[in-house]
DNA sequence: TCGTTATTGGACGGATCAGTCCGATACTCT
DNA sequence: AGAGTATCGGACTGATCCGTCCAATAACGA
């Protein structure tokens, strides 16, 4: 019944985060946007109801797929601090290539528009403990490999681990320096021992 | 010779400074920085040029002001790691406090713009790099005093402090929590000893 | 008093923006 | 063939934006 959509609602939505990535929520035009999504406005306007509608969708969109590759790390059948470590080396390797420096899209959301934005916000702080969780399991399982120190409790160290991920984040956007980066790394995995 | 400027340009940058701050480079509208400013449109444009000039003048201002509180920690008289721990303690209650959950200007400013401004990047660059001397100075302090650890050079442990100073700033805006910001702070300051 | 500079407020231009609406067309199922 | 839906492109609205310009006024020094 009816003509079938003829793209695909979760590429869209992928290719909608990528330019508020890049670009910003309020810098992002809806030329931009539909340019990028390769549809009509008219498409646009019923099937995402407006730029914030579609911007919160993209947060969504981040939270289901990103997030999923932290906690399906998890499961990798090797030790959970060498797990811990790889997801931080992969972060430098993404700050260091030019085309990927564009740090934690949550985090930006959270800086332009969590002020004046109660939903995005509530987003922000979602995907944060999701990662939590994520970093808890790994530490907890850490804990029991006996490869992660038992002076702070679990969770400290879970939040500890998601903070110095987004520091990290935030520092490859003004040092780049692949070996400066891998320092850091060293240094905030030995807080685990 | 001719009537004196009336109003503090130190003062109508840190008034400028404050809305960029809250509501972003793009969310600021020239009537809402003119306000905030207490100048008039006119006045505005013969002073500070345009509004991405100003912009750039508050980041300067900011580097100016803000990294000169790092720096002038530095030489208080008291323990380096405790002066360390003070900075970071000060941070999370900044944080805590709804009035100033803002992060770090620097690194919002980055957020936003640096994508698609080499000008603002540069300067985000350099307020980074600033910190950095400043904690440098601290770690080498520390370690004539015994309270730091040799198993790291100085310098890279100045930007893991870095850092993880970004990464509370970051954290703060989800999770405000006191206790659990405190917790980061402790595990980032063991892994100093 | 006179020249110089600072300041103001408002009018204005040119551009862009998000969002609405409509007519034409294309596709699928009954 | 016909009903139902998707898509498209473009015209349009109303708002907002940054920035320019100008005439009037106010404060200073000589």
């Amino acid at each position: 019944m009816g003509r079938p959509k003829e793209f695909d609602v979760e590429e869209a939505l992928s290719s909608a985060m990528n330019v508020f990535w890049s670009q910003g929520f309020k810098a992002a035009s809806l030329s931009d946007l539909t340019t990028s999504m390769e549809i009509s406005k008219s498409s646009f306007y019923e099937t995402f109801g407006s730029k914030h509608d579609l911007f919160l969708s993209t947060i969504d969109y981040y939270i289901r797929t990103a997030t999923a590759q932290v906690s399906g790390a998890a499961h990798v059948d090797a030790p959970a601090h060498k797990i811990i470590r790889t997801l931080f080396e992969r972060a430098v390797q993404r700050m260091v290539d030019p085309k990927s420096r564009r740090g934690c899209y949550l985090n930006n959301c959270a800086v332009e528009v969590s002020l004046y934005n109660e939903l995005a916000s509530k987003r922000f702080a979602t995907g944060m403990s999701i990662m939590e969780e994520a970093f808890l399991k790994l530490v907890e399982r850490g804990k029991r490999e006996g490869a992660i120190t038992m002076a702070h409790n679990s969770r400290a160290l879970a939040r500890y681990l998601v903070s110095s991920l987004n520091g990290i984040l935030v520092m490859g956007k003004a040092q780049s320096d692949k070996e400066s980066l891998y320092e850091v790394v060293n240094v905030t995995m030995d807080a685990l021992k």
